[in-house]
DNA sequence: CGCTTTAACTTGTCAGTGTCTAGATTCGGC
DNA sequence: GCCGAATCTAGACACTGACAAGTTAAAGCG
């Protein structure tokens, strides 16, 4: 069983053992031949199943939008919050995604290692922002009733909000705002920053849009 | 003069072929050969000024900051602005300095690729952060004139406004916000997502800020 | 079952890379 | 003018991604 020729899903083992080797050497380490070693396979198997190294990364890329997607899902699944709670919840899933998916964060926003124009890589991280874009309109109907929200207002409040959250999580892996471990000062940190660009629900108590979005890693 | 063996300021000119090359290229397509070899010296050459690779990317890191530096403190030049208004200046100067020394930025931010703890690179980094936070106290100063601002409120700001700037230039040059080229678009959107975050002097006319922050690159 | 087609994987090879070592060249100080 | 030291070259090594050709096994079909 271990000695098969055929392994049966190795596509899916190479995604894991990059993800894997990812999280402790970073993508400029990484190689395909040890990706195939840790995987107990051949050093040209990968090329078989993705065609070149950008093809296995953007293996990588597509799982980890779609990681995102259901991250941000999940975190407006909780009943009888506000529009603007929910829209704390989704930034606050936002960057935990990213501080807990290194991995997959690096690749996805790297369109320079990946076939950014794959058809399915185009739809999940489209699919990831739609639901940012969803919980923004809901936000901002909510905060206007009666007035028509503009297009244009809404896509720069995608923009604003998005800049935002990416920006703290992509300090933080870049280690210019301290320790990444010390996860009170880091939800400290968080809902600091998101309170500052989401007009408070009038004094949100902190602690509960942290503990609406918590995930199941370390 | 072009075949001499001692070049006389070979190591400048290995940073700023480096520089030229990732404009072109993206840093993973670089390799310590091919800058060398548009130097005109030999392939072990740079491996003798910055041991190596990482060693040469951290001069570039360094050079970045420097320049980063200079343009936030350029922007702070002109008369007669209130500190609204110059922190506002400082934040399209950083997005601008980002997307116009893509070689540069790209490198500031990857600590693995470069030696983040170089005392220089760590000195130039710190400093560019320190003007920043200078534009943050006198901000934050003159809008509570009378009551002491808590060290804690300040670094808050920096980190909320530092993420909103940083995340708005690394999502444009990952390609997740459209037409980079089109620079009113591009200053429209930068000027809409800054307002979001700097409680507006009251009616920024938009052009002001934009104007006073123009660069040399095209 | 036997046979063929086809997908899955291996082996071998190639140019290119980063880094190390040893050697060649030239500059600066005496 | 000479010697040490700094600057650069030349060669080598292990490693990488990609390609071509061969090997194995699964699946389809009579």
């Amino acid at each position: 069983m271990k000695t098969k020729y055929h392994h049966g899903d190795l596509a899916n083992s190479l995604v894991s053992a990059t993800v894997s080797l990812l999280e402790s050497r970073g993508v400029d380490q990484l190689s395909l031949r040890e990706i195939a070693r840790e995987a107990g396979v051949s050093h040209a198997a990968p090329a078989h199943h993705f065609g070149d190294k950008a093809g296995l990364l953007t293996a990588v890329a597509i799982e980890g939008y779609q990681l995102l997607t259901q991250a941000l899902l999940a975190s407006q699944t909780a009943e009888g919050r506000s529009p603007e709670h929910r829209l704390l919840d989704a930034g606050y899933a936002y960057i935990q995604f990213a501080l807990s998916h290194t991995a997959h964060f690096e690749v996805m926003f790297r369109p320079a290692l990946t076939n950014s124009d794959n058809p399915q890589y185009l739809a999940d991280s489209l699919a990831a922002r739609e639901v940012l874009e969803t919980c923004i309109r809901n936000f901002l109907h909510h905060q206007s009733p009666a007035e028509h929200i503009q297009e244009q207002k809404i896509q720069g409040t995608v923009i604003a909000l998005w800049s935002q959250v990416h920006g703290l999580a992509t300090l933080w892996l870049a280690g210019n705002l301290g320790d990444i471990t010390d996860t009170v000062r880091r939800d400290m940190i968080i809902l600091d920053v998101l309170a500052s660009v989401i007009p408070s629900p009038q004094t949100t108590t902190p602690g509960t849009a942290a503990v609406q979005c918590k995930n199941s890693d370390p």
